[in-house]
Formats: structure tokens, C-alpha cells, sequence
DNA sequence: CAGAAATGACAACACCGTTGACATCAGTGT
DNA sequence: ACACTGATGTCAACGGTGTTGTCATTTCTG
């Protein structure tokens, strides 16, 4: 009988009537979600170091030993979140045009990647290096090498690259995010180095210093994140070419 | 009276007498030699969360109030280590032979970086995305703009493409080093997910996964890294061209 | 309707960065 | 030689962290 009840309310989830309660499991994982999302709320509010259990759970009106019915540890609540910028990443990327060469395709997930790092900072930073194992990674996984796949490369030439790209990419969306997310006012002493530090060096010892300083403080990141990954591409094609 | 002794002292420094015992100053600055450097043996051996300043005033055979004379906060402490960090990339590099190509130089500041990387990855992630402003990130600004402007680029285009280089390098060497510090279990997990998860996904929907695999996994970060950071001396060899 | 499962609140543990109070010792000026 | 000033070290404490266990309460299920 349990089984059949169960099994009743999945088979009811899927035709989506919404008057039926949710099942127990269903709740599970919409308060799962729920914290995911006032994860991200959180952290993008209150820094890097605001993403606490206790507050997360002061987020969502609960006591923070809730939590740990929902996540086995801190860790497994940053994959959650780390798959859901992935999804967010996917999304972002949409539908790509049948006719659409594989360099722009590339450009298209990496300005995504960017504008996700952008809204998500704090966020990025704690997740940027790990691996969720889920299903919108697996999803870009395979869209990006399906893309390279498009280059003509050979498979391990193709894989090389595909990790060349995606490392990079993830590499300085990472030292951004990083950067933006530190206490603003150490972000001040950073940015304004240039003309603090680097302009006051003797000339005879920092000729190369003294003779650039005028243009290091107006580099934008992202110029420089497009240069990088231009050149990135650029290098792709030239091993698609030789081969 | 006490103005004369002190100039002294600090002359004698600079003679070497070793005999002499030091000035209180010359005291201070060894103790937080001292303290980097157990930094450095701590933060490799226990960790990233293994450098805590109660165990470092441990490792120190000192309580842990005493670092506080020493920096005023964690913060400081970690961006002394910075800049010792930066110090040994610098002596790692070593001298530039003058007939060198400006290629050569980078190929050579990019593989000194990455060598540090590799024997600090903990200390790596603690601090890559800070600024020093101390004279060993100065030495090496200076090296870096006088070696890209070797390549003839006007100072702007020297510029953006110095902090392409500079940041590439970076977020790589920052992102293998990131995932060096995590859990030696999910270290091991992340290692493994290609085989244990990509492997059996279903191969309609995720073709192109499915004809890499057995690439996928014997990617090896360093020649990753030395594919993007060729790459980027490949732009700039064109950028200089055009110019 | 009774029992089992889920949920929530609370206290506690060990650890963290940081600060303040106090004792101790070395070096200096008179 | 002595008093004194400043550096050094020890200890306790504060508020915060991740995490676990206990216990009552609610909710679902057989």
C-alpha cells in the first residue's frame, strides 16, 4: 500500500497537478533549493565570508542544525550551489544557431562564463575549483566538446584544447571574481597601487615601470579576459588548420 | 645620546659584524622572517585550514598573542608570505641573459611562476589574488614591462598585453594550485569523475563526451598550462607585428 | 488510531581570529 | 647602581565558526 501511494503522488508530480501536495521527498528537495537560493542572496550580500551556516539558516527563519538534514556538510550545500551557476552558466548560453561557427560558439560560452562570474562573485570564488559531477555539468561539458569537435581537431587534440579553454576561462574568471571580492577597502589599495606605489619608484632603477605607468591603472578586466581569450582561440584554430 | 647608539648599531648592520648582537629592529624583522617561514613549512604540511595563528605560534614554540606584536593582523601576515612568494619567483627566474628573445624571457618568468606554484599550492591559494606593493613585486612589474616592451609594442598595447600575461598566469597557476589544496579524498573524487560519471552517461545524448573519453582524463595541468601561456606569447608575437 | 518518520529548537564541543590584562626581563638615562 | 621604559611572553576571554547530539513536537502512514 505505501508503495502504491508512493508511487501514486510521483506519477501525479509529473502530470504537474499543482492542488496535490507535494510529497515528502518533493519537499526535500524544494527546501534544498530554497537554500541554494538564499545561499546566493547571502553570500552576494554579505561577502565571502557572510556565507555561514548559522546565518543561512537565520536567512530562511530556521535553526541552523536544520541544514544539515538538507546537506551533509558545508561543502556538499557549495556543490549544490556550484551546479546551480553551472545551470545558471547553461542557461545564459541558450540555444545555439545550427549555423553558427564553432569560434563563435566558444565566444558565446565564455562571455556567459564572464557574465556569471560578474553577478556572482562571492560566489565563484568559493566554487570556482570544484567538480559537481551533475547534470548542466555534464551538459556543458558536452556542448563544449561537441564545439571543439567542430574545429576538426582530433580527439586528443581536441580534448587538449577543450581544457585549455575552459581552464583558462574558468582561471581568470576565478582571479576576478577574487579581486571583487575582497574588503573594499584593501580593493581600493589594490586599484589605486598603480599611481600610489609604482609612480613614486626611482626612474634609473623602474625605467619600464615609469615609462608605462600612465596606462597601467586603465586596463580593464574584462578587455583583458576577451584578449586572452581570443588568443586562446586563435591557437585553437591554427591546430585545426595544421591538422 | 640614544640617536647615536642607534646609528651605530644600525651601521654596524651593514658591515656585517656578526659578533654584535642585533638592534630590537633588526630582532623584530628576523622574528617575522621567522614566522614566514614557518608559514610557509606549516601552510604546505597541515594545509590551507592548517594555517591558523595558534598553530603557527606553536610551530614557533610561542603563544599565539605574540604574532599580533608582530602583524597586525592575519591579513598582514599573509601578505608578508605574498612577497615572499614573490621573492622566490624572482630569484627562481635569475638573471636574464641579454641576448635572450623577449619570448624566452616570458617562457622563462612563466615556468618560474609555475614552479612555484607547484611547491607552494597552499600558500598559492591563500594569497594570489593580493597586491604587496613590496619591492619584489616591483622587481618583477619592472622585468615583466621592460621584457614586453622588448617585443616593440607601443606602450598601450605593452600594457594590455602585459596584464594578459600576468593574469593568465595567474588564474592558472592559482586554479592548479586550488586544486591541490582540497581534501586528499575529493581531490581524488574530482580525479576520477571522467571514469565514475562521464563514462556512462547515455551515449545518444551525450555523443561528444562519449568520443573523448578516453582522452579526457590524461590531460596533465602543466601541459595545459604551457599550451594556454604559449597561446598568449603568440598574440603578442602578432599584436607586435601588426604594430 | 497508534506508531514511525520527519522536523525544529537548543545546548554543547572544539576551534578560529583577536584583544586586554598582567608578569617578566633587557636595555637605557641619570 | 638604580629607577624606568619598552619589549616580550602567558593567560583568559569574547564573539564567531562548523558540527553533533538530545529532546519535544508535528506530520504522515500502516
Amino acid at each position: 500500500m505505501a508503495k502504491n501511494t508512493a508511487t501514486a503522488s510521483r506519477a501525479q508530480r509529473s502530470t504537474g497537478d499543482a492542488t496535490r501536495q507535494p510529497t515528502r521527498r518533493e519537499r526535500r528537495t524544494l527546501r534544498q533549493e530554497a537554500a541554494v537560493n538564499a545561499a546566493f542572496t547571502l553570500a552576494e550580500r554579505e561577502g565571502v565570508a557572510g556565507l555561514t551556516m548559522r546565518r543561512l539558516g537565520q536567512e530562511l527563519n530556521v535553526d541552523a542544525a536544520v541544514l544539515y538534514r538538507l546537506f551533509r556538510d558545508k561543502d556538499e550545500l557549495l556543490l549544490a550551489v556550484c551546479e546551480r551557476t553551472i545551470e545558471t552558466i547553461v542557461t545564459e548560453v541558450g540555444e545555439v544557431p545550427g549555423d553558427e561557427s564553432w569560434q563563435d560558439t566558444l565566444r558565446r560560452i565564455a562571455e556567459a562564463t564572464w557574465q556569471v562570474q560578474t553577478r556572482f562573485p562571492a560566489i565563484t570564488t568559493l566554487t570556482f575549483a570544484r567538480t559537481t559531477g551533475g547534470p548542466f555539468e555534464a551538459r556543458l561539458v558536452e556542448l563544449q566538446l561537441a564545439t571543439l569537435a567542430r574545429s576538426g581537431l582530433a580527439p586528443d587534440q581536441a580534448v587538449l584544447y577543450y581544457r585549455t579553454f575552459v581552464d583558462t576561462s574558468l582561471g581568470l574568471c576565478a582571479h576576478s571574481a577574487a579581486l571583487s571580492s575582497l574588503d573594499p577597502e584593501v580593493q581600493e589599495k589594490d586599484a589605486t597601487a598603480w599611481t600610489r606605489i609604482y609612480a613614486h619608484l626611482p626612474a634609473d632603477e623602474y625605467p619600464a615601470t615609469r615609462a608605462h605607468i600612465d596606462h597601467l591603472g586603465s586596463v580593464s578586466r574584462k578587455l583583458l579576459y576577451d584578449t586572452t581569450m581570443e588568443a586562446v582561440i586563435s591557437a585553437i584554430e591554427r591546430a585545426a588548420a595544421a591538422a
